[in-house]
DNA sequence: ATTAGCACTCTTAGCACTCGAGTGCTAATC
DNA sequence: GATTAGCACTCGAGTGCTAAGAGTGCTAAT
């Protein structure tokens, strides 16, 4: 039994069916409802090739048919056209590009909200890649007696910061050297070249502070490290609104699974660096996310910052519209970012 | 009918059983089940007047009784004691205390992190306010022609930043010249009065550049204002576990209720200062957590860091364990954030 | 190759029924 | 006078049955 193209528009318009009703979709429905100058009964025969060679699936006999993640990978590969969007989808992306925004991690936390307001799925953003950015400043400033706190500043315009301990014999003038040694010396290297030179370099000048920098060093090096809060979430709940999660035991391990920042990083480092990526059901590594499909765009701003974005939702999902909205959004956060700078 | 100490004793038997099953509890089963030698008859008589006074509640004739919120309130004012914390619940806090932070922001996502570990409801902390502590050091770094980082590190040993515009033609060392200005001038005052009299008083040295430092002030004063990412959450959805949440639809308005941080800033921003708060049901100003309780303590350390964190959970709370756990957080708080400092 | 027709399967909604836990009331008991 | 045993009554949850509806596979006719 091949494919051919009848058996391709019947499988499209079960899909079609299948994303705005949930339902699984049965012969009888598809030859009333649409177009095809065709029996049931035809379709019928069509529908068991299409279940043979693997697209479709049955809950049970005598249950319409439900497309396959096999399916969905076709239709996202061979079939998708870009959805339009609505008033409402276009009002909500506008009023993101006028928002007012002065950090990055503020650019992420309305870039994921917006997001999941319009496509009602989980959104999750992840911030530009600390380790590779470049460091334009570094500040040591007191705190109390023994203990100081790290500031850098990187070329993607983020600081990071760290209370460090320091020899209670470091007096505030010589903070303020290294400080300027530090940033005079590693200014616009990455992070993570950074990380690896310091003590070497310096601690040959600053032998006696040598313990002190290596402390430093590794504080710089966990802190680029962390991934922790580097992922932005929005709208974990709206996964409540569609019918495969009426179940409270399947909603619960879907939230449990996108409350834990570690999956959503790797997700997302994954893809980071591809233009778009689609993952559908069981094409996910996280065990947890089978049932659903993950989309991602990154975005890059001249070399600039890179970060990568995307949204979380059940396999039936209108991807052509979600694809539409991440197309636009990659094109704004360019446009927000630098706005970033320019407005005040 | 007036209350009288049996009535007392009932009550609480009542409500402590509710705690534990959230079923109904009817007379017989009391009677049943614990050791007043009081027949089902007399435990009815009583009830019906425990009822009458408005301290139960009857989900429909025929089932048991369900404790009001005015039960519970005198339940936490007048019969409440501590809890023993359970070999688990303690190894969480063990844990806790022994992790490694180097930021402030760290150490309030743990601790969020670890309240709803213990306590198994939803975990909010609020960051100490910005605005009240003290300035330590402003820099101001150029990232791209025209725009630079602000960075404002305050003594609470925490640093915010914010691209903002800078004219043109400011070069490096004036940039330079400007922070150690505001640094020396504003050394340990509080980032309020920073905002306040920068302009007025540094304006008057630099006056070609009163329109910039109108614009950071600006910047300053938004930044220490927004109350957005001074919110730590955790475990929101450990409020699926309990049966009074089973219903999709009552889950979906908790959840959202508590993504809305302006909602839980508001909370926990009024019982900031107060040792503890309970707050039970209906006695919620959000509508939304009507049938939650709420239950906060806050922090302080020396005249410094002073910030609010708490707990959400269903009325039925286990108020004895949970005030037994935010006291020992309390406690422990302090010691984590100084070790801060002392751990590298 | 297509389709009409038919027998069969499976889910869902509705309905009657039972069972258990709970209640209020009254009369007997301590 | 307080307590309790007893009784009739209510309500929700669970159970079993049935009928309706949607879907399927197969076969024979077009």
């Amino acid at each position: 039994m091949a494919m051919d193209n009848r058996k391709l528009r019947i499988l499209r318009a079960i899909i079609d069916e299948y994303i705005l009703s949930a339902v699984p979709v049965g012969s009888k429905s598809l030859s009333r409802n649409t177009d095809f100058a065709l029996s049931s009964a035809t379709i019928r025969n069509e529908m068991a090739g299409l279940e043979g060679l693997g697209y479709l699936e049955q809950p049970h006999t005598s249950a319409g048919r439900v497309p396959s993640d096999k399916a969905y990978r076709l239709y996202v590969d061979s079939m998708l056209q870009r959805a339009k969007l609505t008033e409402r989808e276009l009002a909500v992306l506008q009023r993101y590009c006028g928002v007012r925004v002065s950090s990055v991690e503020e650019v992420m936390r309305e870039t994921a909200r917006s997001l999941s307001e319009i496509t009602n799925y989980t959104a999750i953003v992840l911030m530009p890649e600390m380790s590779e950015s470049r460091l334009r400043h570094l500040q040591l400033v007191p705190l109390a007696q023994g203990s100081a706190l790290a500031v850098a500043v990187t070329d993607a315009g983020v600081a990071r910061e760290a209370v460090i301990r320091i020899p209670p014999d470091m007096s505030v003038e010589e903070l303020e050297q290294i400080s300027r040694m530090i940033t005079q010396r590693y200014y616009n290297r990455t992070i993570s070249t950074v990380a690896e030179r310091l003590v070497v370099e310096i601690g040959e000048i600053l032998r006696e502070r040598k313990s002190f920098l290596q402390s430093l060093t590794g504080t710089i090096d966990r802190s680029a490290a962390s991934g922790t809060h580097l992922v932005e979430l929005s709208g974990a709940t709206n996964i409540l609104h569609y019918p495969e999660y009426r179940d409270v035991q399947k909603a619960k391990s879907f939230l449990a699974a996108v409350e834990n920042k570690d999956t959503l990083y790797d997700l997302l480092k994954q893809a980071s660096g591809m233009e778009f990526t689609i993952t559908i059901g069981s094409e996910n590594k996280a065990e947890t996310l089978r049932d659903c499909s993950v989309v991602t765009a990154s975005y890059k701003l001249g070399d600039l910052a890179l970060g990568t974005f995307g949204i979380i939702g059940p396999t039936r999902m209108q991807y052509g519209k979600v694809l539409t909205i991440l197309e636009y959004m990659r094109a704004s956060l360019g446009e927000v970012l630098t706005g970033l700078q320019d407005k005040e």
